[in-house]
DNA sequence: TCTTATCGACTACGTGTGTAATCCTCGCGA
DNA sequence: TCGCGAGGATTACACACGTAGTCGATAAGA
C-alpha cells in the first residue's frame, strides 16, 4: 500500500536517494535548478512525502534530516512492471522489442543486452 | 504538443484503439467491466478527449461515431521513452537488465529477445 | 534584552482527475 | 400533438498536485 509518488515528489526523491539523509536546506540546493522551486515548495513535496510515509525524519538540534523509507529500486520495479501490465500485456519481449524498433538502438545495446542475456541464462 | 491522457482516459482509448469507430454506447459496453463506471463517466472521458484533440467525432445521424486521432503506437513510444528517461537516464540496457533481474525472466523470453536482436544486427 | 534571520507547520489557490448527476434537445410512440 | 426516453452537453464536487505565501517558535546577534 505504499502511496503514489507524483512527479514533482519524484524529483525530491531522487536527491534522497543519491544521498541521504540531508537536511531540509540540503535538499533544496541539490534539486535540478531546471525545476525553479522555491524552497518553500520543496518543503511542501517533503511534507507530503513525510504524510505517506514515503520518507522519515528524525530530528537533529534544531532541524531534522530525511531520508528515503523505499528503495529506489523497488520503486523503479514497480513503475516498470505498470508501464509493461500497462500498455504490453505485461510481457517483457513487446516491450523491448518496441523500445529497440523506435529508438534507433546501437550495436553497442545489442552487444550489451546479448550479454546480460547470456548470464541469465545459466 | 498532444495532449497529456490520463489514466482514466487511457481505457477508454484502448477501447477505441482495439475497434473504431464506435458509438459512445458501444464504448461504454466495451470498458472492461472493472472500472465500474456508469454511462456518464465514460461520455465525460470522451468529452475530454474531444477537447484535447486525442479523438475526433462524426454525427452519424443522431449520434456520433468516436476514433482516434493518435496511434496506439506513438502513445506507448512516448510514455516508454519518458519512463526510460526518468527511471533509467534514457538507457535501454538498464531497463531492460533490471526488469530481465526483478521479474523472472523466463527462457523463451531470453530466446525471443536474442532472435529479435539478432534480426536488428543485420 | 530586543531584533532578526531561520526553520518547520499551516494555509492557499488554481488546475487536473475521477466520478457522476442534471439539463437540454429532438425523434418516436401514444 | 405531447410527453418520454436516448443521447450529448453542462455542471458538480472532492481530492491530488504544483507552486508558494504566511505564521509561530527559536536561536543568534546587536
Amino acid at each position: 500500500m505504499t502511496e503514489r509518488i507524483s512527479d514533482a515528489e519524484h524529483a525530491v526523491m531522487e536527491v534522497l536517494w543519491d544521498e541521504s539523509p540531508l537536511t531540509a536546506q540540503e535538499v533544496v540546493e541539490r534539486v535540478p535548478a531546471e525545476r525553479g522551486w522555491s524552497a518553500n515548495t520543496v518543503k511542501t513535496l517533503l511534507g507530503r512525502l513525510l504524510a505517506k510515509s514515503i520518507i522519515a525524519h528524525e530530528e537533529v538540534g534544531r532541524r531534522y534530516h530525511y531520508r528515503p523509507l523505499v528503495a529506489r529500486d523497488d520503486y523503479v520495479a514497480k513503475e516498470s512492471r505498470k508501464l509493461m501490465d500497462r500498455l504490453f500485456g505485461g510481457k517483457l519481449t513487446p516491450l523491448v522489442a518496441h523500445l529497440a524498433e523506435r529508438d534507433a538502438i546501437t550495436d553497442q545495446d545489442i552487444a550489451e543486452i546479448e550479454a546480460l542475456l547470456k548470464d541469465l541464462k545459466s
